[in-house]
DNA sequence: CCCTTTATGCTCAACCCTAGTATAAGTGGC
DNA sequence: GCCACTTATACTAGGGTTGAGCATAAAGGG
């Protein structure tokens, strides 16, 4: 692939109808969950702000809708895919009286690997969602800026029954009066607010606590990867996706805790995966851990075959 | 919405793609799911096969995906759909040197009702899926007609390292040699099925023990809502889409476990959806069971607030 | 050799689920 | 009214899982 190709022009092949791919790829390093963005993305009248790979489909020459994405994103990041999935496909609409685009998009995870291309970079996912991030405790944004926002939102709303309906999701989704928190929940949480007109996405103006807002719709499409990711991790076995052949079970833990926004209790997250046999002891060590020598163990494949639900059964959360 | 419009001709829209919207509606009567079939679909090329209710996305006029396959569903079948979730997007291909077509497909719950549409009507989804209805125990055809044919299949692979890696999803999706039954994997069976070429949407001759087919490759469609659906009631309180306001117990249960495709204990049924708090006793009663009468109940909302996953924990099968 | 750091082993109590047994409250036949 | 039968509902003993914490092991640095 050639960098001279990656800005090539969109092909023209519909006046009225187009079909966009697009992907969120994700890596966790150190500790940090961390997506690849590119700077500008193809669409001429793009803004500057940080985009998701993307590229639309030819539906004259390109052969599958995976496979066509993964050529985009090579071009756009030199990055090649491994593992990739389906994650919703949204309506863009038209814009005027033109085209009429929809968006097929994807997530992918990888192990973090410099990207060369220019434009393209890691950026930490919770600089998106700041709310989201727990491994520290409740996020104080939620209740000095987001929760007031909302009640203001809420108290704006003509119709009080809708207001009702609106302020129990608000209690649901971000946990208020005693509604315990659940993870899981990003898309909804980034739809209330969304709806509340409090992105900027939606026109509202920036604001820290609102996290940094993204091209198009695209801070959607990685609300929706988180949500399905934070689901999946307990009951498939794609932590290993983002780590190599060999770790340590702290590092495990770290990925999982990045991607859950949640610590986790050590002793019991040992347990958990090794008598849940996700893991097996490769007999090597590591000796960089700054005390005693941590145990290198593998993903153990078998487990696929001797339980329902392989994932990192998330124990409760630590504060 | 007039009857005569039913056929309406496909909107040519675009000479090159087209996306198309397809629908698995489900209800469940008396322990039965069944599924929305149409006779004849649009399409010209259409084989006699049951479809699901599909129709186009007209990028000019239609506003949102889902408005559109709302509308196609009323028109060919006069039902209003209640819940609707999106479930995935399929490349059909193109025909030849023809239209591309892309089909966003959904997943909608409703409680049974006569539909008065000629050609439409339900119909058992285990008719499609023989295999997956455990309800009475191991389904026969698997050991009689599907594990042999895959096992041939197995024999005539050329390359026997790829034999290994299909034989381990042959046997962890179907439960051979002591791999636990897991419900939720309806789609990956339908694949291997598909991809061994045991499935006359593949070409196979038709056997009554790899269950009717549809048209297309609707059946596909059935085969993701159905893993979605075995996936979801286990945390989100979908099986209410599908029951009357108030229900007793055990229609509740028959309505699960005709999802799960198993048999569940019916005291545990009880106090899990009990103690759980998902149904509040509405001191009414039905006389009409055959022995003592049954309190009847009705979905208790509030939970949604009190656990994070509200869903019928499924308790382990009984044979 | 002591101190700090991280990894790892172990335990106890609370809770939950499984697989039952037992009881309640209707029906229809006689 | 009594009986056999059906379905609904209550209760429980035993095993397994989870949450939380204490205790020990094995490195490096002074």
């Amino acid at each position: 692939m050639l960098a001279g190709e990656a800005m090539a022009a969109v092909p023209d092949v519909s006046d009225a109808l187009r079909v966009d791919l697009c992907a969120m790829i994700l890596a966790v390093t150190e500790g940090t969950p961390r997506i690849l963005t590119i700077r500008s993305p193809l669409d001429a009248a793009a803004d500057q702000r940080d985009a998701l790979p993307w590229g639309p489909l030819d539906p004259r020459t390109d052969r599958t809708l995976e496979r066509t994405l993964r050529s985009w994103v090579a071009r756009q990041s030199r990055l090649s895919l491994g593992y990739v999935e389906q994650l919703y496909t949204f309506d863009e609409g038209r814009a005027g009286e033109g085209l009429r685009r929809i968006s097929v998009t994807y997530l992918a995870l990888v192990q973090e690997q410099t990207v060369s291309q220019a434009g393209a970079g890691w950026c930490d996912v919770y600089a998106f969602f700041p709310w989201e991030d727990w491994r520290e405790g409740r996020p104080p944004v939620i209740d000095e800026a987001i929760i007031p926002a909302l009640n203001a939102w809420l108290a704006r709303l003509p119709d009080s029954e809708q207001a009702e309906r609106e302020r129990e999701r608000m209690e649901i989704y971000f946990g208020v009066n005693g509604v315990p928190w659940v993870p899981e929940r990003v898309l909804e949480r980034y739809e209330l607010l969304y709806q509340a007109g409090l992105i900027p996405e939606a026109g509202a103006k920036s604001h820290p606590a609102f996290g940094r807002s993204m091209a198009l719709n695209h801070r959607r499409v990685v609300a929706t990867a988180l949500s399905r990711l934070r689901g999946k991790i307990k009951y498939r076995p794609v932590v290993f996706e983002l780590l190599p052949p060999r770790f340590t079970l702290w590092q495990l833990q770290q990925v999982a805790e990045a991607l859950a926004g949640m610590s986790l209790h050590k002793q019991n997250f040992r347990r958990l995966v090794e008598q849940g046999g996700l893991v097996a002891s490769t007999g090597e060590f590591a000796y960089d851990t700054g005390g005693r020598p941590a145990q290198l163990f593998r993903f153990r494949r078998r487990v696929l075959r001797e339980r329902p639900a392989p994932g990192v059964g998330l124990p409760s959360g630590v504060p």
